[in-house]
DNA sequence: ATTGGCACTCGGTGTCCGAGAGTGCTACCC
DNA sequence: GGGTAGCACTCTCGGACACCGAGTGCCAAT
């Protein structure tokens, strides 16, 4: 049916847009893929293409280029995605496994990423709010300076420090750094209240100043924006194949720098269904009007529709091979929820 | 004297070239300087500053641009810094002034650095081996998996998963803990070797593999490359007033992903005296031929001559405003360390 | 519904030319 | 000897112009 060939030729034009990056034209359709028809006929059905808004041309004598709906119609309905390659997936495994701490994870992941989809790669720490305590340190630093240290399951640690009013006692500190832990060690960050609510009645009262101070500090570390913590990869893969660079260049750099517009960025995917796909004016950042994003939610259960304690991207150019891209994003992201659930 | 008109012509080239990024002429020189000669006998002195290999002309056309010799020179002899103006010092002080916490510090520097320059910045968190030590802990996480933290004076925080053969004690645990903070509390990590074999011997024979393992992973974590880190900010000003970005953008970027060449950078540079300035080819690094570097080591003694724990530096083009840069670099490096001094 | 044919549009490339900028050289002046 | 004026020369840059080729839209024929 001719309704199905038009999707043919969606499909066509969106493939050999992204690997030649030139505007298609009819001639060059039915020379590289099998269609079966002459090129006046194409030529039809990209005049449909054109007024359903999938593709436009760039001037009059030009071929054509998909637009953001036309590449998002590819996603939805046109794009097989094909499993990443035996070497491919050994690369993931040879690189990912003897990383020695949560640092080194987060940052063999984002350098793999970058490097199997040559884009941007972004990678997102655990989140402290989702993610189950391990313990709690308190290190007196001087009389009147607490340092509170909080470690995660996954072995991620933030400090902050306290300042005091009133000086230290070491044995107060002791026994406060015994019951923190016994109320809140495997608990979710976000269940806390509760469990720490229960440790303020078992106080003396003279600690419980101090015992309140800390839940303070506590729960700040959670609620402050340094609670997110995301790092980038791959930038200079920006520059390759881009040609208006100046303009379009520059934006995507100043997105990236700014924490605050990746964290939008990855908590409006979060709302997608496994593997996000955003396209264009859909990222709702203008600097990232030419650009595509590409990410999925990782943890111990997501495979089993559990919730994503954070997540990882591919932010590369509209003109981006999605099927690979959101191979290579999948199968990251199951990696690294396989290693923080060892 | 002639020869020290020519030098003024040097100063005017380089000053003019970086404010306008063009070739400068004879004309223009005499018309923006009060050099009272005429456009002819600029053009002499010029032919001899190019004799000299201070400056070269694009073209035959065109007017000159200095050397990387150039540059040199006059950075060396010519340039005479500007301090910084109040607002901008206050500027540093207002956006400094409530860090949290050591990340917080390194990343407002970083940032308030990019935005004085309008380079990148790259500022490098406070050297573990140089630091003296705060406080070790130790953290069961399960039967064979004890976590090691190192948390040093400036509130660096590292920590490290041991992998252990024998399942763990929590007493012996708590006495090695209590031990190693005894031992090496305010010393420089450098020096920790000999604190530490002292504890050897004050501990009980069937606790002595798992203390070895400790030491071992700390001074593992003190060699290891991820010691060192470092951060970066302002890369979007790369794309600014950058004409052929292809080619000269992409192997900084590569280069400024690379912990390990930046660390090259920064280390290198530490040779020389105060701030130092590595023009072109003088970074070594043959990504960096059209950039140069300015940086300063910081940390509690340096204004006074003392050791430098950790450096900062900024990014920019060969045709670079050098005083202030400079000016920039020094006060900030200054700031931070007044900051760690607190 | 498909196709072949055809006129039309328009960007890209190459060439040419003139304007302008800047130089080096030489003759001249103090 | 150092500085200056004048001049011929070189080279880039930008605009004008023509041409080519790619690609289209449309129409009549199958």
């Amino acid at each position: 049916m001719a309704e199905d060939r038009r999707l043919d030729v969606l499909r066509a034009i969106v493939e050999d847009y992204v690997s030649t990056k030139e505007p298609v034209g009819s001639r060059a359709l039915v020379e590289r893929h099998a269609l079966g028809v002459s090129p006046a006929t194409i030529r039809n059905d990209m005049a449909a293409l054109e007024e359903a808004g999938l593709i436009v041309q760039p001037h009059t004598s030009a071929g054509r280029v998909p637009t953001d709906k036309g590449y998002r119609l590819f996603v939805d309905r046109l794009a097989t995605i094909k499993p990443l390659s035996t070497p491919e997936r050994r690369a993931i495994e040879t690189f990912m496994q003897d990383a020695v701490d949560l640092d080194d994870v987060v940052d063999r992941a984002v350098r793999l990423l970058a490097q199997l989809t040559h884009q941007v790669a972004v990678v997102q720490y655990p989140s402290l709010r989702r993610t189950a305590l391990r313990h709690v340190e308190l290190v007196p630093v001087s009389e009147r300076h607490l340092l509170v240290v909080i470690i995660t399951e996954h072995g991620r640690v933030e400090q902050r420090t306290l300042e005091l009013a009133d000086p230290l006692d070491l044995a107060t500190v002791a026994r406060l750094r015994m019951l923190l832990n016994v109320a809140a060690t495997g608990r979710r960050l976000a269940d806390l209240d509760a469990a720490l609510a229960g440790v303020a009645d078992e106080v003396e009262p003279e600690s419980s100043a101090l015992l309140r101070a800390v839940i303070g500090v506590i729960e700040d570390t959670l609620a402050g924006e340094s609670e997110e913590r995301v790092v980038v990869a791959g930038t200079a893969n920006l520059v390759r194949g881009n040609t208006d660079v100046a303009r379009s260049l520059s934006p995507v750099l100043e997105a990236l720098e700014e924490q605050v517009v990746l964290l939008r960025l990855l908590t409006d995917a979060a709302e997608d269904e496994g593997v996000s796909v955003r396209i264009g004016r859909e990222t709702r950042h203008e600097g990232l009007v030419d650009a595509s994003l590409v990410s999925s939610g990782y943890g111990a259960d997501t495979d089993t529709g559990g919730p994503a304690v954070a997540r990882i991207a591919s932010l590369g150019p509209l003109r981006m091979d999605y099927p690979g891209t959101i191979a290579s994003v999948r199968a990251v992201a199951r990696y690294l929820s396989r290693i923080l659930a060892n």
